[in-house]
DNA sequence: TAGATTGTTAATCGATTAACAATC
DNA sequence: TAGATTGTTAATCGATTAACAATC
């Protein structure tokens, strides 16, 4: 199989001449939906790829990805395509993967407990050492074997583990306070799942997952399409 | 309080000339968040509101804001704005909020659990009468009161009641089974949390809800802000 | 009527796509 | 070397914003 000399080329891309284009929201919310198809090349055992068939894949345009791609440098060879495995990686770097991030959920409702017993936080290597609550029956228990503490605690322990995220699972009513708590904890960013809206500020980074949002987009277009039937 | 008569005006704008601009992706997924807002404002007993104000209240244009209600039609009055209680009732039609729209979950494990337990489908008027599971020790059981049914009843109780949605909250491994089985159902959306990427076909839309993607990206915007400090 | 604010058209901006020269 | 495919520039497309005439 031919597989010419990207070892050494792409060694030396590994800190490439900073950014061309700087990357705009958009193609950083594209990042991991790369990064997924890529583990799937990778469970197959594809070593190679060129824009073209991951496009095909991915029902975008080849454009798209290699312009996308050159945001931060070179990660292809001319003739060759991309090596899915070193692929993988630099855009797994990119999004932190691995990279010492850790998290503790805040509010150890449904949601809470549903996230600390996925494998979300684990499988992109951050640390879930915490979950906070205010509830006197569940501080102390543990949800899927992390610990429930008191949201009291929640600053002193965020600054003493170096905590980087913080995800809030709370009702609305709550959400302005734990806000509060987690930016004196030092957090660098929140995951969002209140339905109160956040915003990015004073340095800490607001991801909002509104779900309701999502469900109403999908109604949307089952109700669109009912109308058409009839 | 000046009031106009926008009453008789809005009475005739219920049946607009279909549609000036048809609306794209990108005004359709803003819509459920001007929705949210309304909300808030109608707890707030606001009467009306300019786009300006609104448009200051959610951080965007106010030029933006008119344009996108006006791809289905007028809903303000020149002069006055737009009346809160009167906006927020289109846009919940648009969205199919108490339109009779209906949902079953696929997957009793957590996410599952916790989207039922939720007022996630009642706050929008979405009935949600049953859960599917291939557990037996699962089926024949209730979460938050609603019953846990054998998933190989899930074609005939989708078509029996007319279920419009399914919400797909398995592992990646029974995705493909239960997008066929909510097909054969009649669905004519679906909610996808399964790390498998679904796309819209056979008239059945999806709605891919990837919240792993959510949080790389919040991962990106951390790992970039500690390489800023360093 | 005068003032306010929408609905709508035109201008701008950004993102996507196409094309091709560079190069492996 | 010839063929393949990237990196990158230029063209196109779509979405956002600005401006203003219509009108309540």
């Amino acid at each position: 199989m031919n597989r010419p000399t990207e070892t050494k080329k792409q060694e030396n891309a590994k800190k490439p001449t900073p950014f061309k284009t700087a990357p705009s929201p958009a193609v950083i919310r594209r990042l991991p939906r790369y990064y997924r198809y890529l583990s799937e090349l990778i469970r197959e055992n594809r070593l190679r790829i060129s824009s073209q068939e991951l496009a095909d894949l991915m029902q975008v345009t080849a454009s798209q990805i290699r312009q996308d791609l050159n945001c931060f440098g070179g990660f292809g060879q001319q003739g060759y395509g991309y090596n899915v495995r070193y692929l993988h990686g630099e855009i797994g770097n990119l999004l932190g993967v691995e990279s010492g991030l850790s998290a503790v959920i805040v509010g150890a409702g449904h949601l809470g407990s549903a996230l600390a017993s996925s494998h979300i936080f684990i499988h992109r290597g951050i640390a879930l050492p915490a979950i906070f609550d205010i509830d006197r029956n569940k501080i102390g228990t543990c949800i899927a074997g992390i610990p429930v503490y008191d949201l009291e605690d929640l600053p002193m322990f965020c600054r003493e583990r170096k905590i980087t995220i913080g995800v809030l699972t709370t009702p609305k009513e709550a959400a302005k306070e734990v806000v509060h708590l987690l930016t004196e904890g030092g957090v660098s960013g929140i995951w969002n799942f209140s339905n109160m809206e956040l915003r990015s500020e004073n340095g800490v980074t607001v991801e909002n997952t509104h779900m309701g949002d999502a469900l109403m987009t999908l109604c949307y277009a089952v109700k669109e399409q009912s109308e058409g039937k009839k």
